[in-house]
DNA sequence: TAGTTTCATAACCTACTGGTTTTATACCGC
DNA sequence: GCGGTATAAAACCAGTAGGTTATGAAACTA
């Protein structure tokens, strides 16, 4: 997969605040208005549309309509692109730390068991 | 792997410029002086000096004596640790996209083919 | 001792971020 | 059409990010 700088520049950027991490979070369980994904905050409600516009601009989310709603979708393909860059690292981790082979059949043998 | 959510901040954000990726990119070589990683830049050298700060205290880089010089050395942890919580999210991608365990395979046969 | 190399710090500038409040827009139900 | 609900947009503000130049400090070299 090649990714290009300013997409991960986007991405990293969108990842690097709790609050939309917090909001992709939700949105992994699945589709949410903007209100609700707001209501878990202290936050202004323009302060919550701020941040997803940043997520939506990376492309970390996507939008559809239901009346007056603005229901958000989570996508995937970024997150994906942001792990193939951090698996290039994978040998240099292995030689500082340890193999990232033991994480990822670890995260398997618990999807599995 | 329990993250804190300042330690993914500081991960995420250091990551999220193009100039720090590509100095982790050097650095996942082998360690490198500071003068040795700014020479590829047009950049002045404290602009380098500052990203490296950067990259410091987000536990991304670590550095060493050698006289005068500073050599720098790649830190696996908060990659790992931004590499696990993508992981995470993988059911949801696998919802939207495709398995996380077809790259994932795809690159272990790489890395045996 | 004097000069050179390596790197960091300080001061400064501009642009962007993340929040606010206020206002506008679009849609629904009555 | 009118009031309420859902969301976006505008204007504003303080703080931070990323660059610059100029300067300083530490350690080698002659």
């Amino acid at each position: 997969m090649v990714v290009r700088a300013e997409a991960l520049d986007a991405t990293f950027a969108a990842l690097a605040d709790p609050t939309r991490r917090a909001i992709l979070a939700r949105l992994a369980q699945g589709e949410a208005t903007v209100t609700e994904l707001a209501s878990p905050f202290q936050m202004s409600q323009p302060a919550i549309s701020k941040h997803l516009k940043v997520l939506e601009r990376a492309g970390l989310i996507s939008r559809g309509r239901d009346a007056q709603r603005r229901p958000c979708r989570l996508e995937a393909r970024p997150l994906k692109a942001a792990t193939t860059w951090l698996a290039s690292y994978r040998d240099a981790w292995e030689e500082s730390f340890q193999r990232l082979d033991d994480l990822l059949d670890e995260l398997k043998r618990e999807e599995e068991g």
